[in-house]
Order: structure tokens, then sequence, then C-alpha cells
DNA sequence: TGTCCACTGGAAGGGAGGGCTT
DNA sequence: AAGCCCTCCCTTCCAGTGGACA
């Protein structure tokens, strides 16, 4: 049995070109950022007091992704760390990082925030079942009860606001007004300069005591970056010259986004060594671009709940019958009959026409609200997802019945 | 200038599901 | 077991909208 393991091919297997994979990783925190030491600069700046057991401002941090917002914000943590660490004189800090794209909601991002404070596991906080107020309470006795400055990081902020709106700055602010001993500063993170806009006046004052702009890389930044990750990455002489300017090049058009040069440069190193060739060239460059393209959106489609993809599906069909551009009412009428062929309940136009919102958030639609007159304001939308993703939502079991109901009744097909 | 269309998008609330507390 | 809380997904209601047209 275990001789025809189907992973024995890989055990023996080297790596040829790349000796640490793990530093090409856009989350990987390199211990240098190139053209950033001015932002740690200020940020070390302004977080400083917590070393003197004072409260430091509020920092909210704008800039695009793949500007290193977040790679800064985590190497200041692990400074800051490491001196609490090395240092018994100065006053203890705790930092706290919390990605609000992941945990969206204000009881996930207390519960997570209190969870990573809390060091018995007996005393963990339930990831359901507590109200906000207790919670917050219980939150409130563990930090006065640690004595310290509480650094927290709310990364993708703007993610839980749509959503929630600005509550949880309510929530950990009001924390600062009960605690003598303890105080909790907030880190800001967004991608959205627009993002204020949705505060209240007061939170946004208080949230924005200071404000730090991410400028984008420009190509020659970028290049530093990758030749930086590379050096460490990998094995030398293993990638053409032109392979890096190439990545950056086409990462700086793509507003200067060093995650994604370095998601580029990982890919195209995967392939050169899953194709068993000898280095790296602008030509496997050109190939993970297309296949990042493919993969990413592929994986959004994989994620989308039924009735999501049964709009997506509908418009699918529509475009298919040669509605390039296509209104709400035409993607609804198409969405009323495929629920019908599959079995599945109808939802309202209403709450159809919110999820063509969301689909257009994600990337894979086109809707634009325009007015046609006397005809009506509606969204115009387009498809803008590949070939491939295509295939794969009308390969999805849930159209199987559909599919074949219409070949049985031959019409075409979609 | 007012009317009309086909929606948009905000707000409020219902109900199911998961889990805690008493 | 009952009561409570939060989240998610959804419905219902309704004011608002941009531009063609009379």
């Amino acid at each position: 049995m275990s001789e025809t393991n189907i992973f024995n091919q890989y055990m023996n297997k080297t790596n040829t070109i790349v000796k640490n994979k793990k530093i090409l990783q856009s989350t990987y925190v390199p211990e240098n950022l190139p053209h950033r030491d001015d932002k740690i600069g200020e940020i070390a700046e302004i977080l400083s007091p917590a070393l003197s057991n004072d409260k430091p401002s509020n920092i909210l941090i704008i800039g695009k992704t793949g500007t290193g917002k977040t790679a800064v914000v985590n190497f200041v943590g692990n400074e800051l760390k490491k001196i609490c660490e090395m240092n018994k004189d100065v006053s203890q800090c705790a930092f706290i990082y919390v990605n609000c794209e992941v945990v969206d909601t204000p009881y996930g991002i207390l519960y997570n925030i209190c969870n990573q404070i809390i060091t018995d596991p007996a005393k963990k906080i339930p990831f359901t079942g507590w109200s906000i107020e207790k919670i917050l309470s219980e939150m409130t006795k563990i930090v006065e009860e640690e004595n310290k400055i509480f650094i927290i990081v709310l990364d993708e902020i703007d993610r839980s606001i749509q959503k929630n709106g600005d509550d949880i700055f309510y929530y950990l602010t009001s924390v600062n007004d009960v605690t003598k001993n303890s105080k909790i500063s907030i880190v800001g993170i967004t991608n959205n300069s627009k993002f204020t806009e949705l505060l209240d006046t007061k939170i946004r004052s208080r949230l924005s005591e200071e404000k730090i702009i991410f400028p984008p890389y420009n190509v020659e930044q970028l290049k530093d970056i990758l030749y930086d990750r590379a050096k460490e990455a990998f094995i030398e002489g293993m990638i053409n010259d032109d392979v890096i300017p190439y990545c950056a090049a086409l990462s700086a058009q793509e507003m200067g986004d060093a995650r994604k040069a370095l998601d580029l440069l990982r890919m195209s190193a995967d392939l050169a060594e899953r194709n068993g060739d000898s280095k790296v060239t602008v030509a496997h460059v050109k190939l993970a671009r297309s296949k990042i393209e493919v993969d990413a959106t592929t994986e959004i489609v994989k994620t989308l709940t039924d009735q999501s993809k049964v709009v997506l599906f509908s418009i699918i069909l529509n475009k298919e019958k040669g509605m390039e551009f296509q209104k709400t009412g035409d993607v609804y009428t198409t969405y009323k009959i495929v629920c019908e062929n599959i079995d599945m309940s109808v939802l309202t136009q209403r709450r159809v026409g919110g999820l063509i919102s969301e689909l257009d958030m994600l990337g894979i639609i086109h809707a634009r609200v325009k007015s046609f007159g006397k005809a009506g304001r509606t969204k115009e939308i387009e498809l803008i997802i590949p070939k491939e993703t295509i295939q794969m939502v009308t390969g999805d079991e849930l159209f199987v019945n559909y599919l074949n109901h219409k070949s049985r009744k031959q019409t075409t097909l979609i």
C-alpha cells in the first residue's frame, strides 16, 4: 500500500530554483522593508509614548493594496514586542492584530482581541453566545488587570464599518473611559481613502488623531523590493536578469502593488520548477500572470452562495444569448426561470439586486447605474470573468439538471 | 417643466441557526 | 428546557433618481 502512495514521487524532490518559498509570500515580514523607512519611523514615533506608559494617539493608515501598510505596522509591532521583552525597565505594552476582512462583526472583533489577551484557556471567550455588553465588560476587566498600553491594529477596517457602522470604535474607546491603569490605542488600516466619510464626525476625529498615507510604489521601488526578496529566496543564478524588471513593470501598471509583484514572482518560480525548467524566464511570468487572474476569480466563484451562483449563471446565460449589456430586469427574468427549473426558492428582485451589487464588488461583473430616460433607471451589467471561470460555473452540479432539461427540449444549451 | 419609468438603495424587521446562561 | 444573544440571509416598504419625452 505504501509503495504506491501518490506522494512518493515528490518525497525526494529537491528544490532546484527556490531555496526558501516562505520569503516570497506577501504575508512574510522581512528584516528590511525597502523604501518604507520614513513610514516606520513615523509610526514608531507616534507609538513610542507607550514605552513610558502613556497612551499613544490613534492612527489611521491609508494606502492602496500592496503598499506595505500591514507589513510596516507588523514590523513596528514586532520591534515593540522585542524591546518590551528585552528591556524590563520600560512599561510593558501589548500589540494586537485583527484583520477585519476575516472577522468582520463587532462580536468577532471583540472576541478576537480578548482571546489574544487572555492566556488561560479556561477563561477564553466563546465564539458566540455572549452579549456585546458582556464581552465588553469582560474586556474592560482584563485590560485593566493587565496594567499595560494596548495597541490594537484593525486591518481592512473599512470592511467592518461598511457592514456594521462605527459601533466598534464606540466599544473600544469606551474601554478607555473606564480603565485607569491600562489604555487602548487604535491603529486603523484601510485601502479606501474615502473611508472616513462613513464615520460619525466625533469618531472620525478620534480615530484619525494621526493620519499616515502610504503612496504606491514606483517601478524602481518595486524592483528593489523584488531584488531584496529574490536574493534570499532564490538559488543564485536561477532567475533571468529581465524577470524582476518585468514583474516590477507589470505591477507598477497595476497601482504599484508589491503584493501582486511578489505573487507574480513566486508563481513564475513555481511554474518553472513544476515544468522542470532550469531557470525562471519572462515566459514564465507571462504564464503566471494569466494563471493568477484565472485562479483569483475561480476562487471567488467557488465560495459564492448557491443563490449568488444562480444570479451569475443567469448573467452568463443572457450573455450567451447575445446580451452583452444586460439590465437588472433581464437578469431577474432569467433568474426566475433558472430557479424554477432547478427547484430553488425565488428571491425578491430587491435581494437579487443586492446580489448583483455584491458580484460587482467582487469584480466578477461590471455593474454601473445608468438612466435610460423614459425606459427607467437601472444597472447596466457586463460579465468580465475569463472563459475558464465561466466553464466552472456552468459545470456546477447545481445547474446539471437545468442544462439536461434544456438539451432534452432541444433548445440552445446556453 | 412636469411626468414617467425601472429601478436603486436605505431602513426596519423577521426568522433560522448556533451557542451561552440560568 | 427556556430564555437570551449575535449573525446571516432574507423580505417589505418606500423615498429618491436621471434622463427621455410630451
